[in-house]
This record gives C-alpha cells, structure tokens and sequence, in this order.
DNA sequence: CGGTATCCTGCAAGATACTG
DNA sequence: CAGTATCTTGCAGGATACCG
C-alpha cells in the first residue's frame, strides 16, 4: 500500500518531520522567550533581562530561528533610535496550549519524577 | 509577596527546572521511543530495528535516561540465553497524552510554518 | 543478544570585542 | 539599543572494536 516499497516503519517516519519542527521551537531557551512574549511585546534587551542566563548570540539565534517558523514577529519601529520589538504571532499562540499541557504535566510528576532519580541513582550508585 | 528578594522573573525561574525535566524524556530519541514502547514492550535490537537511525551507544543512553526518570522500565528475563525487554510504565503512560497534544500541534501547523520559513528564507536569502 | 569501551568530530553555545 | 564577528571549548553523538 505505501508507494514506498520497504519502508522501515511508518510510525517512526512520521514523527521525523514533526520531532525536527520541535528542535526548532522547543529548544533550550525558546520556551522561556515564548513565555515572556506571550505575556507582552518585548524589546531585544528586555529578554536579556528577563532571561538572565541567555547570552546574546543565544538570544538572536533563538529570536531568528522562532521568527523563522513563524511564531514570533520582529517589527522594527522607526524612530530616534531605532527600536526592534518582538511579538508573539497568532500561530505562536496556538502553541500555547500544547506547551501549556507539557509544563502541567512536568508539574504534576516532577515529584514521582525525583523519586524514580533517586531510587535509580542508589541502585546504581557507580559501576 | 515572594520571599526570596529580587527573584528575576518567577515565571523563568519555575520555568528551569521543567525544561531539564523535558530535555531528558524529549530528547532526540525518546519520542522514537516512547512511541515504540507504547505499542508493546522490546527487546533491545528491536528498538534498534524500528528505530534505524539510531546508533547502539545512543539507544543505551536513552533507554537509561528514560528508566532513571521512570518512563521506562528495563526487566531482565532470566532465561537462556538472557534477554532484557524494556516496557512503558504506568508514568511513562501519562507522558503519552502532553506528547499527542504536541504532535497534533505540529502536524495541524506543519504547512502554515513551512509557508513561514519560505517566506523568510526568500525574504533573507543571504547576506 | 545486549551491551561497554574508545576514539573522534561537528557544532551548539559561551566569552569577548566591536559596530551602525 | 540591537545586534555582528571571532575565537574557543564542552560534549552530544557517530564509528568502530570488543565482551560476557
């Protein structure tokens, strides 16, 4: 039935697509920004602020590459200086909800979480 | 109202400790397999088999990161010669939900972030 | 079969300096 | 203010060989 003869399995090709699209927008630092942004607009260095650990290189990279898939807007505002504000596009918002889902979910087992940590770290204390 | 003074921003700083939290059972390969867990237990080399892509060093060091967080469970089969199965637990069950929610996301916006990236990849095409 | 043990490489990401 | 340009380094992850 696949027009692909021999494919390895269908279930894990067609997460390949969508685990890459997460490695863009769920990477190290997007979720805070996305956080920050989905509460107001920020400037470049209202993010550093908030986001203390982020380094500048991080920061653009991250912006670009959010900017790139469509969820976060870069709007230059031409005045003396120049100002540069990012927003939270509508497609940003949508992926409010699943990353929502996700953090709830971190919050309610975090505790069951580091009992399983720790419990593994004492069976296998060191080889 | 926080106790601890000059605390950056509250919502980063809840923020950390579930983003680690998600680097370890998101990671490169453990949507492949969860995905695969969640159908029925596996052997080693069948993981390997459903999952081409993988390296063996790396699927080892998967399968231990998720059992330490208790998503997945390694059960020794004593037999001869001995196998090892690996199984979802009853957390790793709860994982499934907040992962679905996600790949629906990324599924139902694939299109409108692949028109996004050609727009920007033409917008910028280089410097 | 189900792994370790090594070696190696690319590149993500930090530090630092400079710019329109 | 909002970046770019270099340089450097840690380390995730691949390749390969070996083992109980």
């Amino acid at each position: 039935m696949p027009d692909t003869p021999n494919a390895p399995y269908e279930g894990i090709v067609i997460l390949a697509p969508h685990r890459e699209l997460l490695d863009q927008v769920l990477d190290k630092w997007s979720l805070a920004v996305l956080n920050e942004l989905c509460e107001r607009p920020c400037r470049f260095n209202d993010l550093r602020r908030a986001i203390p650990a982020v380094t500048q290189k991080s920061l653009t990279a991250t912006l670009r590459r959010l900017e790139r898939n469509g969820v976060v807007e870069r709007v230059v505002v031409s005045s003396r200086p120049v100002a540069v504000e990012y927003r939270i596009t509508p497609l940003g918002k949508t992926l409010r909800h699943p990353v929502d889902v996700l953090l709830a979910w971190a919050a309610e087992h975090m505790p069951e979480i580091e009992r399983a940590r720790a419990r593994f770290d004492e069976d296998v204390p060191a080889h």
